[in-house]
DNA sequence: GCGATTAATCGTCACACTGAGGATAATTGG
DNA sequence: CCAATTATCCTCAGTGTGACGATTAATCGC
């Protein structure tokens, strides 16, 4: 049976948090189209993967991060598909982007097409010309990240496994790029059941009162909404 | 350059309101495989035509609904992709899915692939097994679109031109499956600026007290939102 | 050591939105 | 005309929210 052949890639939004930033893992293209330019990661889409499992396949290869345990603390979702004819001037692309969520990491790792990787911060990268439509998959990635903070539990994902209630705000103002009063944030997460979970324990150091530390709570939908 | 080939389908889940329930377009495949048995409508994309307007000619050639002006009625937006490598016997499938809302539209036309077409109830859906993997498909739809009615004003979409706040509970009331007080949907309606627009006409006929007409409003989202 | 500073935590208050449900208005069918 | 039906308006108590005052417990500069 005769059908138009596509090739199929998936590409990769992956926020993580660094040095008080929320940054997107780029890559450096070795080769032509765009070669020298920024790109998201990504890859083809081998001939019996499934889709989900080649966007955790690249991003082990891009982060590392591969063991099971570390794929847990790690968020992972499909966001789109963008199948423009002209975005890729070599071939028919179809490119199936996933949208990550992950605490600070290791350094990234090259990957076999890149000539280097680096987390860079998003407000960056929004005004950087990426490769092929990049640009736009980035938009709609941080705008569905940004969405995702308000109804879901995922903010946590992007904290160490204690960390305190300031932490999280800290989340919360970076992806949305606002200031929040820490007296309402730290009332209405500890209204969330499920949210968050006490340990017991204290932050040790720093300035000013010591905080509680916590734990990600079993939830994964907030209710009531923490609104942008 | 050499890359793994593969079949780009789109399919297409499109919900209408009709005989006071919440339907679905299916289609009788007339070809192997599952000949004779139910899915949704789809079909390949072709080599030069996009995504988005491969699910619009889909959507045209079984639905009728083609011209500009029938189109704008109908709201058309990508629902997420399906690539698991078995879920085409015949060959390596990645299906784009694309979610539609329709007023109600006139009787449905097979289409080339298709023995037939029909609006089946959603209910009776979810109880059939539709072909590939196109249960979950319906099921991710289902989801989406309950879950749309609580923030956008997508609900209006079902509506005719003209219709009035009862109209508009009842979609709601069919989609989530619910029973809603009449008194604080009307409060709540009226009181999301652009959801709904008064014509300052009303019905003319049916029981009780007669009811004021609406319109579509500006608005796209709501705020603040009608929660299930 | 000591006050200034910082940050965490708790509390108060007015306001907005919600669900439950009472009351009234305007039709149709007998 | 009356009962049934549906639309529309209104009230009230409970809950979540933003703004912000107050207290607590640490570090910092000297």
């Amino acid at each position: 049976m005769a059908f138009p052949p596509f090739a199929v890639t998936v590409d990769l939004v992956v926020f993580t948090i660094r040095d008080d930033q929320l940054c997107v893992l780029t890559i450096e293209r070795g080769e032509a189209p765009f070669a020298g330019g920024q790109a998201l990661p990504g890859g083809f889409v081998l001939p019996d993967e499934d889709l989900a499992d080649a966007a955790a396949r690249e991003l082990a290869e891009e982060t590392g991060v591969g063991k099971d345990a570390e794929l847990e603390r790690v968020h992972l979702e499909q966001l789109g598909t963008y199948g423009d004819p002209t975005r890729d001037p070599r071939m028919r692309t179809v490119s199936v982007a996933y949208l990550a969520f992950a605490a600070q990491l290791s350094e990234p790792i090259a990957g076999t097409d890149a000539a280097a990787a680096q987390w860079m911060p998003v407000a960056s990268a929004l005004t950087t010309s990426l490769a092929f439509d990049h640009g736009q998959i980035l938009a709609d990635g941080l705008e569905r990240a940004r969405a995702k903070l308000e109804y879901t539990t995922l903010a946590a994902t992007f904290c160490r496994d204690e960390f305190t209630i300031a932490d999280l705000r800290h989340v919360y103002e970076l992806v949305w790029d606002v200031t929040i009063d820490p007296r309402n944030f730290h009332r209405k997460v500890l209204a969330s059941e499920g949210f968050v979970e006490p340990t017991g324990e204290q932050t040790s150091q720093g300035r000013g009162r010591p905080a509680q530390l916590f734990t990600r709570g079993d939830a994964t939908q907030l209710h009531p909404p923490i609104r942008r």
